[in-house]
DNA sequence: CCTCTAATATGAGCGCGCTCACATTAGAGC
DNA sequence: GCTCTAATGTGAGCGCGCTCATATTAGAGG
């Protein structure tokens, strides 16, 4: 075996094929690694070639989801939009883009994006999350925030983005409507602890 | 062997004992139970007559950290303290008594008090969350606060408690100094959040 | 077409947290 | 003091995520 490109590509897309069925199905503790590398059509070991730990699979599922969110933000990004509105829809497209694995993601983000582990590059996690705060930090710097306060302003509105995940996870209104209304309050909470923007509305 | 209490207590005082020593050796995750059986001189299985998880061990030295934390706090409480400071001290009263454990409770929270988990009374994490809040909604109604807002206030407040704890079991300055800049901050972004409290400030 | 090699696949095996059928033992009742 | 029993202790064993020595195989070079 001298490169062979495709036939990997194809193992690689049934293994994430079956964690994406698997997952759903019986929730990501419940699914062994066994299990996934038989669906795959694989043995157990080979698994770990491709994907080097069980939570680094499922999270090559979130962020190949979050992928296609941020393509169809970019596609669809009007310039009228107030910048919560545009913090708001930028947060929207990858929730949707994440609802068909919304049963087993709290498993997954349990560990994957725990704000009690560091988030290094090197975990997709980590990843995730820098890949996030600098789209935000661009959505900003048009508006002309900068300095020193963004960093803290940065830790403050990850904090609310994975609060508003949470809820989201459990969220059991018909089509988590609930969590537009919490994305909403939290993004408005974030916006008005911007000193130079956003005007002093901090209440309901 | 009918009614033994006192041995009873003398195992699972050494059982905690081993926890405390071993964990903070080689970490929670490093440290087997099979390594705390030993420690403790009794049977791997005999572990798990005295607590249900590994998780469940190192969560009770936490809360029996938190209530020493929690009888220094009822002493010393003054009543010229505002809302920000009374919590401030609630809080800074558990942190001490929990720093001998500092090193490895980034490994026990990750699980224990992760957001995407449900909270209910049966974990020790879900204790410890409503045992807190319990406590901050006293403070909170001393001041007159109440109402629907209180819920989604409380809410927040845990999300800011625990970026406070994150940030805490991370801070390599000498005291932790930083941390009480961190706390002192999300304080006074959770005070102004209130809407019948607090005053309007909201930035640095 | 055959060889030779490096990329890939394999599955026995490791230590883990935890369970459970069974052994042990401390005390109550006589 | 003996028996009987319920509380407690025990460790072999399970399935887990993951590793690694080994087997297999696709293609390059002659």
């Amino acid at each position: 075996m001298r490169i062979t490109p495709k036939a990997k590509q194809e193992t690689r897309a049934r293994i994430l094929d079956a964690g994406s069925r698997l997952f759903g199905e019986l929730g990501f503790g419940a699914t062994s690694t066994r299990d996934l590398a038989g669906e795959a059509g694989i043995a157990a070991g080979t698994l770990f070639n491709y994907f080097a730990t069980k939570e680094a699979l499922a999270m090559t599922l979130v962020v190949e989801a979050l992928e296609r969110g941020l393509e169809t933000f970019e596609a669809r990004r009007k310039g009228a939009d107030s910048l919560s509105e545009e913090l708001f829809s930028y947060v929207a497209t990858g929730l949707r883009e994440l609802e068909p694995y919304r049963t087993f993601l709290p498993e997954v983000f349990e560990t994957a994006l725990s704000p009690f582990r560091p988030s290094d590059a090197s975990r997709l996690g980590g990843r995730v999350r820098h890949e996030h705060l600098e789209m935000v930090k661009g959505i900003l710097a048009k508006r002309g925030s900068s300095g020193p306060h963004t960093i803290a302003s940065l830790q403050l509105y990850w904090t609310l983005y994975v609060g508003v995940l949470a809820f989201w996870t459990r969220d059991e209104s018909a089509h988590q409507e609930e969590t537009w209304a919490v994305l909403d309050q939290s993004l408005g909470l974030f916006v008005g602890s911007i000193p130079s923007e956003g005007g002093t509305d901090h209440g309901s």
